[in-house]
DNA sequence: CAATATAGCTGGACGTTGTACAGTTTGCCA
DNA sequence: TGGCAAACTGTACAACGTCCAGCTATATTG
């Protein structure tokens, strides 16, 4: 019954791939997140995956991806820093779902996917609409990302609550943006 | 020659270990440092180093607080933002020598060394004496702390320069210091 | 409809990692 | 001088990522 099926097609899709390396994080964590354990969960060889995925790095590569697919959008026309503040709080409370993610993030230095760029180009365009162009515009949307993703993988241990590192986050976040579009 | 000598006393000290590790780490990077590589390098069997460390997270742990006792301290009666804005910035210098260490601080929630714990109390020191007291003080040092390891873990790579990293940073530090210590 | 190519899967294996176990040797102290 | 604890050794194990060679069910072609 659970034994495999020699020779025979399992019908497995990148998509599964990812979606059980999805679960596996979310339910064990990323010590748990093994090819080995990714292949059981889909009753499969381990050396199955890599009809579908490069490697491991590239696996994870696209699982931080799709992460960042969760984080809302902003409303365009709205005001910038109300929209720039919504963006960093939204990204924060996605990562924070799945902290083993954020060091891997800093490890590959941000994020390259489709996503993590969409939401630079959202960004950058609500600071446009502020006045802040160009270098500048670049340089503090690198200061709210680093901000953002430190707060994300350093927010959920030590000596302060949850809450309370959800009030530091949005103080620092304030005087951020303060800084970055003044009045 | 280079030939180990079996069942007999190399002289190995926990000093000695934790000296090979952060030579490998400089020399190599994380990757290459491997408790096989530290012995090979200290001529020496891979499990003659559990006589003087626990255990590799254990040996990591000892060379990320021994990375911090290399922070300047500030001149604890000199302007209070000022000592702030040097310790950070001596921080992220710190840190940004040995990049690979960045998301290990992170995957750990931070350091809790009796380097770290000294650093954080010179800083909460310099805070009182601006009027920024108790819980205060204590979210603006975890604000200011996530923002120095954030930005040396993002900071070597990207698509900016060192100079303009280095920049940014200065930048987003002055703001967030604007907004802890007003005036 | 038959022959062939191909993509998806399998078993098995290799090299590397951290670390446990048991034994041998050494230096120190009673 | 006898013995003991600490330091070091060889050996081994489980787990990891990943490669290779085969088998097989499906898709493609004539």
């Amino acid at each position: 019954m659970g034994t495999r099926n020699p020779g025979q097609r399992a019908g497995l899709t990148r998509g599964a791939v990812l979606a059980a390396a999805n679960e596996l994080l979310a339910e064990r964590g990323l010590a748990a997140l093994t090819m080995r354990a990714v292949a059981t969960r889909l009753d499969v060889a381990p050396n199955a995956l890599y009809s579908h995925v490069a490697n491991k790095t590239a696996l994870l590569d696209e699982v931080l991806d799709e992460r960042l697919a969760l984080v809302t959008e902003p409303d365009p026309d709205g005001d910038p820093a109300a929209g720039l503040h919504a963006v960093m709080t939204s990204t924060r409370a996605v990562l924070l779902d799945r902290p083993d993610l954020v060091p891997l993030y800093l490890a590959r230095q941000g994020a390259r996917g489709p996503h993590a760029q969409r939401l630079g180009e959202v960004m950058l365009g609500l600071m446009d609409r502020a006045g802040v162009t160009g270098g500048d515009a670049r340089e503090a949307l690198r200061v709210l990302i680093v901000y953002t993703i430190g707060f994300a993988a350093l927010g959920t241990g030590g000596p302060l609550a949850a809450d309370e590192t959800a009030r530091s986050f949005d103080r620092g976040l304030r005087w951020l943006l303060t800084g970055i579009i003044p009045g």
